[in-house]
DNA sequence: TAAAGATGTAAGGTTTCCTAACATCGTTTT
DNA sequence: AAAACGATGTTAGGAAACCTTACATCTTTA
């Protein structure tokens, strides 16, 4: 079992979900409408979350607790999955800049909480 | 979050389990009545299963496949939680030897089939 | 052949999750 | 300031998943 297979096994419900990322199901259903995350899908059709759900959801409150919104976390998220691809015309330098020293600043709270990426990933 | 944390955490529900051992949920059931797993109950008293759990279940279908019956299979854990106190004066020497080799083929097949403690172990 | 062991199945009830809709409340935009 | 928007809360009605209990079945053991 290769570990991309087990990062995006589905083997987690909503319930251990909201506990983990301490989001509201209402929030975790809004982020995926908008396409963040994707989870599967049982066939009485519930939701079945991976441990890169997970992460992907930490990662969202985490910007979003910074100020960020909803559209500048989609494009930073599109960025990671293809940064050629793009290369946004209407996000200024500056405006670029910004976000990565909210990046960096976010990268340094990761020390801090109680559930967070660092420890996640050592389940995979 | 200690190794050990991680391990006992109850992150699953029946289903997921159902599938990852290729149990149905009266044998997992019936192994919990015996004792082998005592998986943990949310508020409204489903069964939440840790990798541990998980583990667990697989080590027993093993036993059970080769034959093994359950009052047999409880020794064995016992045996492995505290191997000095069952120093069982009920259990001869060929049949413990028995026993023995039984774990160690066991441990042979644990190479083959789909999914298994190996694979597992790289959760936590 | 009866008892015991392991599992299947069915019934009835509860919990968890689903979608859809509307409410709220703070922040932009006009 | 009023309207629009963005993110989240809440509620309602329904369906899926799970629970316990009890009985059925089939195999092995006494």
């Amino acid at each position: 079992m290769s570990r991309e297979i087990r990062r995006t096994m589905p083997l987690l419900s909503m319930s251990i979900v909201m506990q983990l990322t301490e989001l509201s199901a209402r929030q975790i259903r809004y982020y995926e409408e908008h396409h963040l995350i994707e989870p599967h899908r049982t066939e009485g059709n519930r939701r079945m979350f991976s441990l890169n759900d997970v992460d992907t959801l930490l990662e969202v409150k985490d910007y979003l607790e910074q100020g960020m919104n909803m559209a500048k976390i989609k494009k930073l998220f599109a960025k990671k999955l293809d940064p050629v691809a793009t290369e946004e015309p209407d996000l200024s330098d500056t405006e670029l800049r910004r976000i990565m020293r909210e990046e960096m600043r976010q990268a340094q709270r990761m020390q801090k909480s109680s559930i967070r990426r660092g420890d996640l990933s050592r389940f995979y």
